[in-house]
DNA sequence: GCCAACGTTGGC
DNA sequence: GCCAACGTTGGC
């Protein structure tokens, strides 16, 4: 099993917004990166747990859990024409871009914040914490992921 | 709102 | 294939 990090604004969709989808399960969708996709398309496996990291708001940190539910699969937002994540390269035939669906799993009872990542040695190489980072989803280090999850609890 | 860092696009 | 111009991300 792998872990990873995903990044959402709270104000577009955030981990509240997760927990009030039907079975609390939403498509991860409108990735426009080839990092990012190559992971998702890749990597992502179904039990694969997944940090719900809440970007660009006043206090940027890790929330909560989800997991991978169902495996990549095309991003269909790509083919709609009145979608902002349109992309005319992108067919049903031969997608551009992917997605997965996730599964919230359960909420910090403590927000662990980038500040405070920032400042902790044992985290010193996590690559969300590497300078000039703007990827989107991340791998986690299992070591990364028990520390975290044990300060979130 | 600013801006550094990075990714993508497209002319040549 | 190079690289300037542009767009986006995301912390601050």
């Amino acid at each position: 099993m792998n872990y990873w990090l995903m990044k959402s604004e709270p104000d577009v969709f955030g981990i509240d917004h997760l927990m009030q989808c039907e079975n609390q399960t939403d498509s991860w969708d409108g990735i426009r990166n080839y990092q990012a996709r190559n992971f998702m398309r890749d990597d992502m496996k179904i039990g694969d747990q997944i940090f719900f990291y809440h970007s660009n708001c006043k206090e940027p940190g890790i929330v909560g859990i989800m997991q991978v539910v169902k495996e990549s699969y095309c991003d269909h937002t790509a083919l709609n024409k009145k979608s902002k994540y349109y992309d005319a390269k992108s067919t049903k035939d031969n997608p551009r871009w992917f997605m997965v669906d996730v599964k919230f799993l359960r909420k910090f009872k403590h927000l662990v914040t980038l500040k405070q990542m920032r400042s902790d040695a044992v985290l010193s190489d996590m690559q969300l914490l590497q300078k000039g980072n703007r990827l989107s989803i991340l791998p986690i280090a299992k070591k990364h992921w028990t520390y975290i999850k044990n300060i979130g609890a």
